[in-house]
DNA sequence: GCCGTTTTCGGCCCGACTGTTTTCAGTCG
């Protein structure tokens, strides 16, 4: 982990604890927005001078310097002092906000999770001003939820619940679409935002409410309704709006929530007013239709959403400098293939047919090498005759190449799992560590990639979305490295990976790295990970010709082949 | 606390819904 990421993470509690004091929300949105840009900075901020960086002023500055310096902010020490470990932690929970959290400090002696828990036993809240049944009901379903671990879910579980309540919404409605991180492709996602535009407003939401998933109605107005479903409890809210609005409606609720600020601030610079309605010039509606004409009218042109995250994609609009990004229809195969040989579950042959079916021109079956024992990684006696099946298959398949990979451990001492006369005749090796993740992982890593046979580095942060904090590593320095060496850096599409992630993919890019996307499967149905590979390299602005799978085979300008 | 081809002071996004209120505060996105 980065200092950039360290001092982001102590800003955002500072935020949090000054709100529960109650300062004024300025102040503390200051503290948000600087975390927020220092967390997505490319570079190490002990690198550059902080307040180059929008959003970071003098006071920011002088509080990371005395980070680099000291390791400690004497302001988060003091915003900290009479706050109890424990108690910054119940603002997740839904329902209960920072003025409540004070009144609960100051009133019942709340300082964590199971004295809130008690208070709501003993029932103590309702005497509370502005406490009633019902408050104090919902506080306690928001704590029911959040000690359930309503964990953000990966983005695949997501898009699933979503099409689940799309499908019978699309009968009623002219337009009906996931909004939210949904659209944007983010990795995990909290709730699913559904956005609705048709005639009949109230079949709509009866349709909604009425699916056979809903557990709960949770709030229902006239053009909005939330409900808790048995897909795990999983929050879906669906909102409602007049076909004149459908653009500003869904640039609104695409978000994200930085980039929509950003927005207002545009329209209020040229005496202009945008909400979810639409572009208003005084009361009359200018824009709201499409999102193209809703940016057209600030003076921006219309980006994909995947984008949207206030990075520096609304000025590059502005000056008309966006970049074409990668598409489904560029890729022209899939490198990270695992087959019965190991621990795939399906024939090399099935495989190949499904990859062909997708319309692929190669496929690369990429099996554990040897030392992947509980993967049933292959000795070299069983990688010859896996070869020579890929040989049959081939006889028997035309219309599209196979081709002769492996998944290669990365040893313990950075060698590879293999001798490079093996490593040699295979058409591409893909190199991965899958033991020993807190040794030495960014130094194994560079040896590999010393070995001239390496082409593509797997997964290089070894997280698993949402439950493996993955490998101990510099990832900056392993990426930098990657680059130098002509070594292609996986964006592993696989449902619970999602491994590089978008941010780590603008760095890489800014050093001059190339990708890959694998799906990384296991079996046929995990080929269409596909797509969350390439929302992610969306994600990270990159345009066809950074993901080297969109080439032709021969063209690929592979390591070994320079 | 940040920011500035309208400003170095005075702004800083804004609307829906809920619950507890007799007109609005809190939460959420």
């Amino acid at each position: 982990m980065g200092k950039n990421t360290e001092i982001a993470d102590i800003f955002e509690k500072i935020a949090d604890a000054l709100e529960v004091k109650g300062d004024i929300i300025f102040k503390i949105n200051a503290y948000r927005k600087a975390a927020k840009v220092l967390r997505e900075y490319s570079e190490d901020i002990s690198a550059i001078e902080p307040t180059e960086i929008a959003g970071i002023g003098k006071g920011m500055a002088e509080k990371i310097e005395e980070y680099l310096k000291t390791g400690k902010i004497k302001k988060y020490e003091e915003v900290m002092a009479d706050i109890p470990e424990g108690l910054l932690e119940l603002l997740n929970i839904s329902n209960v906000g920072p003025k409540t959290l004070q009144l609960l400090h100051k009133e019942l002696g709340v300082n964590n999770l199971a004295d809130l828990e008690k208070v709501l036993k003993e029932g103590k809240l309702s005497g509370l001003p502005g406490m009633g049944e019902k408050k104090e009901e919902n506080i306690s379903k928001g704590v029911f939820l959040y000690k359930a671990g309503k964990a953000r879910m990966p983005l695949a579980v997501a898009l699933r619940v979503a099409k689940e309540f799309i499908k019978p919404l699309s009968g009623v409605s002219e337009s009906v679409y996931p909004a939210g991180s949904i659209r944007r492709m983010k990795e995990t996602i909290g709730d699913i935002d559904i956005l609705a535009t048709g005639d009949n407003v109230k079949d709509i939401i009866e349709t909604f409410v009425r699916q056979p998933y809903v557990k709960e109605i949770l709030a229902k107005g006239d053009t909005k309704v939330s409900v808790r479903t048995s897909f795990e409890d999983r929050q879906v809210d669906l909102r409602v709006v007049e076909k004149e609005s459908w653009g500003a409606a869904l640039v609104y609720f695409t978000g994200s929530k930085a980039h929509n600020i950003k927005l207002r601030g545009l329209a209020k610079d040229k005496g202009l007013k945008i909400n979810e309605y639409g572009v208003f010039k005084g009361t009359e509606r200018i824009a709201g239709r499409t999102e193209k004409d809703v940016y057209k009218t600030l003076g921006v042109r219309w980006m994909p959403p995947e984008m949207r995250e206030d990075r520096g994609e609304i000025e590059l609009a502005i000056e008309g400098k966006l970049p074409i990004l990668i598409e489904q229809e560029n890729i022209r195969g899939d490198l990270h293939i695992h087959s019965n040989y190991s621990d795939g579950t399906e024939s090399i042959e099935t495989m190949v047919l499904a990859a062909k079916g997708l319309g692929y021109e190669y496929i690369g079956i990429s099996d554990h090498s040897k030392s992947s024992r509980i993967a049933g990684g292959l000795s070299e006696e069983r990688l010859k005759r896996r070869n020579e099946e890929i040989d049959r298959v081939q006889d028997r398949i035309k219309g599209i190449k196979i081709l002769k990979g492996m998944e290669v451990d990365i040893l313990s001492d950075g060698r590879l799992d293999y001798s490079d006369s093996i490593l040699e005749e295979l058409d591409f090796v893909i190199a991965a560590v899958h033991q020993g993740f807190t040794k030495n992982v960014s130094k194994r890593m560079k040896t590999a990639m010393d070995n001239p046979w390496v082409d593509i580095l797997a997964h290089p942060t070894g997280w698993l979305l949402s439950w493996r904090e993955g490998y101990n590593i510099n990832i900056e320095e392993v990426m930098e490295y990657a680059a130098e060496k002509g070594v292609l850096l996986e964006i592993n599409a696989s449902y619970n990976r999602l491994d590089l992630n978008d941010v780590n993919i603008m760095k890489a890019k800014t050093y001059g790295a190339k990708f890959m996307i694998g799906t990384d499967s296991h079996n046929t149905g995990m080929l269409e990970d596909m797509e969350l590979g390439i929302g992610t390299a969306r994600r990270g602005w990159l345009e066809s010709k950074d993901v080297f799978n969109t080439y032709r085979w021969d063209d690929i300008p592979l390591r070994r082949r320079r």
